[in-house]
DNA sequence: CGCAGTCTTGAATTCTTTCAAGGTCAGTGG
DNA sequence: CCACTGACCTTGAAAGAATTCAAGACTGCG
């Protein structure tokens, strides 16, 4: 590889990751070509996941953390029972598998809800690159405690918010994920089902439902299917006001 | 200071330690003599806090994390219509403040409920330790990934269980973390009120008063004003069942 | 076209909260 | 020593929010 071509392909990258919450994780800090080399080295790109394809089981080993490239991710968890709790969506730009973290097998199982590519980052190579590159270890923690944030973010609002305020608020949430990504504010997909979206609420589908339709009687959307247009954001921040902010990144 | 009373130091440390989260992060991985030392060098110890008194507020700058000696906290934020939300306990051996590594400042404000003493670690130097101990870095990260998993039960707790099935989930919490430190899983003292059980749990102080007498005539457990004892913790159990696992340590 | 899955809508039920009142306990001062 | 106070906890009854049950509508697809 020419010098040129090298600087290209780093150039490249930095282009593909920018959208990234890895971007979070190195770019901004005045990373040298040959870190992003490097980090573009332990990089393993894959090929799309198919809408119901799994990136891993809760259970099996776990070695990497994802970074969503496109589509959009789902985790869960089955309890005994068989029922499924679903932890959260990842969006593009955003990572899944953090919990792998924690031990030697993954306690969330990741689904694609429809066609998603990712990044694999093998986090044994994460880990030692993060002993020669002197900012990536502090960004790993922070990531992960932005995750820890979000979490409790969401804790609060399953905690003590009514049905509305959570729908409300779990809106605004994928509005400003869309925002940060460059998307629409106001006009997106839904990427899952109302099942997906009232497990995650900790509501019943038709209350969900319900929900919908009386944000449209009241004017603040409007929702065709998973179409949705936000028309009356402030109104709907004004319902989630003292919800101290709105769900963030999940795992 | 002699060898010998360097050693002796060390070892002082090593039980002080032994019953900690921190012994995750450090001795069952071969710690050397010179790096139990180390580690030694940045921990600050400090003078009890007294009930009502706090650890840090959210929005101060963040630059430790914090491992309970005795005592217990509560972590919780406040709303901006000025409500509190409670996002978990803090008891002997567990950590608190790992939110503050999201960024410059803590998201949570910390409380003492009992008299409680703590060790700080500062975590530019724990970052900075990182460097030269090699497991130390890896356990970090294991612990924030715990950190998450655990935020993950509470949401899944939170998000479809019953008003019974959360509190019998708590006290099973509560008994096995008394339980991992080497004191009683059946019989213990609640460190905290009512009132933050239910905040905490998401239910009306209310409803925790009515189910503790619900339990008690179930024949499940007594309860006098803060003391439990666990009667029948196999059917506590079965309650929960399907809820996988319970709640864990919380920041 | 017709089927299957997903979503919507209505009515009845259930669970939890809210409101209200009373009880217990520890500390304080007469 | 005992009544008083305030914080915390318990208990009952009424009200409300969300769920469950049930049925029907829409969409995409073979």
């Amino acid at each position: 590889m020419t010098g040129k071509e090298k600087l290209l392909k780093i150039e490249a990258l930095k282009v593909s990751c920018q959208n990234c919450s890895l971007a979070d994780l190195c770019l901004p800090h005045s990373m040298e070509t040959d870190e992003v080399n490097q980090l573009d080295g332990i990089l393993k790109r894959q090929q799309p996941y198919q809408p119901g394809q799994h990136l891993f089981h809760a259970g099996d080993r776990s070695s990497s953390i994802f970074a969503v490239r496109s589509g959009a991710l789902k985790s869960y968890c089955i309890t005994e029972d068989g029922d499924e709790q679903v932890l959260g969506f990842a969006l593009p730009g955003e990572l899944v598998g953090l919990d792998g973290l924690a031990g030697e097998t993954f306690s969330s199982t990741c689904i694609a809800l429809g066609t998603s590519s990712v990044c694999e980052l093998p986090f044994i190579q994460l880990e030692e690159l993060c002993h020669s590159l002197p900012g990536l270890q502090k960004q790993m923690m922070r990531l992960l405690g932005k995750e820890i944030t979000s979490d409790q973010h969401l804790l609060m609002l399953l905690g003590q918010r009514s049905a509305e305020e959570r729908l409300a608020s779990f809106l605004l949430s994928l509005s400003s994920r869309y925002m940060l990504r460059g998307l629409s504010a106001n006009e997106f997909n839904l990427p899952m089902s109302r099942q997906d979206i009232g497990n995650y609420l900790g509501l019943a589908i038709e209350t969900v439902s319900r929900l919908f339709a009386h944000f449209q009687e009241e004017k603040l959307l409007t929702v065709n299917r998973k179409q949705i247009r936000i028309l009356d954001q402030a109104r709907l921040k004004s319902m989630v006001d003292g919800c101290l902010g709105n769900i963030s990144e999940s795992a």
